[in-house]
DNA sequence: GTCTATAGTCGGATAGAC
DNA sequence: GTCTATCCGACTATAGAC
């Protein structure tokens, strides 16, 4: 609603975050969001952590789901502000048609694992981005169409052009969608299956070199589905 | 807490799915949670599509989070008794030693296309279970340890001995449990992510003919993954 | 075992002073 | 814009009749 200008003299110019009411609320409120889901969190926890007074929520949000939806927003910009340079990179060079498998493969890699993978897996904020839009994906919302629309499409179908353009299928064969979504559920799962993986492996935090672990695995997973064109199964 | 016989008199035996105030209350709980979580579920609506008295949920299970645990036990044992006549075949085929590549890839097919795949992904009670597991896997609480020790950790570990053997490595390798843990992600995503791919292949419903193009998809990936022993990337 | 009624708590939103 | 105080509805759990 309300939407003023700061008013720190001491920064006049960049908007830090974390300043201001609006802005602490709506950081709060991903983490709580993230950890307890819409009904768990409570206004009251939401105000308290962001420091700021349960009538704030109302009067800058609406109501606890304009929060929601801002937070959704806030993860959103965040996410395609992170995802962008790459996604760009990658799409104009995929203007060029005679890409040789090589430069193919090296492609989707940045794209999927050196830039998507990392910042879903282990960017400091991605911890509460990453909980926030699982829970979306499980279960539709308003959150849902914008994250959707925001990043996850762009990312999804730059993946799928790839792969397409890898296994020599047209663009919309299903197969292609299909492909890169299971390439993505690769990455995920480190996400959302995070628990289980930790308790087999003993591990109790998930440190950078074990991200590289991951990666690298990822590589060569990715390296070998897209091998060679599909070939019809017996 | 009160757990007595059954009363009908028509069916003295076997107690069939939806016997009873408790197993209504367990069943209604199952859907419900997974569609709204702990929080988002209310006793009222708890009891309502249980065709129950609101009363019931504290005298058959002590209370709301009683009920909860009651439910993740039902799902695991109802995925135990889906998944273990072929866990059991396939831990038995392991025994031999000298089995070839081509009948560990047969295992591994059997295993976690054919059979888990299939069960999470379109089993008729999946639908909820999933959700159920997933909310659970994201942020394990008391239903995790029960869901994880019952299956999860079972079929993860059994998982990770087959590609272990396939890629020639030693069981404990960490490479291992991430491998099959990527396999596993490559599963489960279709059922995470089926909002994103729905959306973008148009689709409404996840018909059986949609299971088999997605499980043809893992059974030539998983080929390709562990296609040939691991070599250390450049 | 199942019901009604109700106790006791906590939730989101608002009113109105500052 | 921020605060305190408060309303009112919804929630879980219990008491006690049947």
């Amino acid at each position: 609603m309300a939407r003023k200008a700061e008013t720190r003299t001491t920064l006049p110019i960049t908007i830090q975050r974390g300043d201001g009411t609006r802005n602490r609320l709506i950081e709060a409120a991903i983490d709580i969001f993230a950890a307890h889901g819409f009904d768990g969190a409570s206004t009251r926890d939401l105000a308290h952590k962001a420091g700021a007074n349960l009538a704030a929520i109302p009067y800058h949000f609406g109501s606890k789901a304009g929060l929601y939806r801002a937070a959704a927003q806030y993860i959103a910009d965040g996410l395609s502000a992170k995802m962008l340079p790459t996604v760009l990179e990658v799409e104009s060079a995929l203007e060029n048609n005679s890409l040789e498998r090589r430069e193919l493969l090296e492609l989707l890699d940045r794209l999927m694992v050196k830039k998507f993978a990392a910042t879903v897996l282990a960017s400091a904020e991605a911890d509460s981005w990453s909980y926030f839009i699982v829970r979306e994906q499980m279960r539709p919302g308003e959150g849902f169409e914008i994250l959707y629309r925001s990043v996850m499409a762009r990312v999804q179908r730059l993946c799928a052009r790839l792969v397409g353009r890898l296994l020599k299928m047209p663009e919309d064969d299903p197969r292609i969608s299909i492909r890169a979504m299971a390439m993505m559920g690769e990455i995920l799962i480190f996400r959302t299956g995070r628990a289980g993986l930790m308790k087999r492996l003993g591990w109790s935090r998930f440190t950078e070199d074990r991200l590289e672990h991951v990666q690298s695995v990822l590589s060569e997973n990715f390296q070998r589905i897209l091998s060679a064109p599909v070939r019809e199964r017996p």
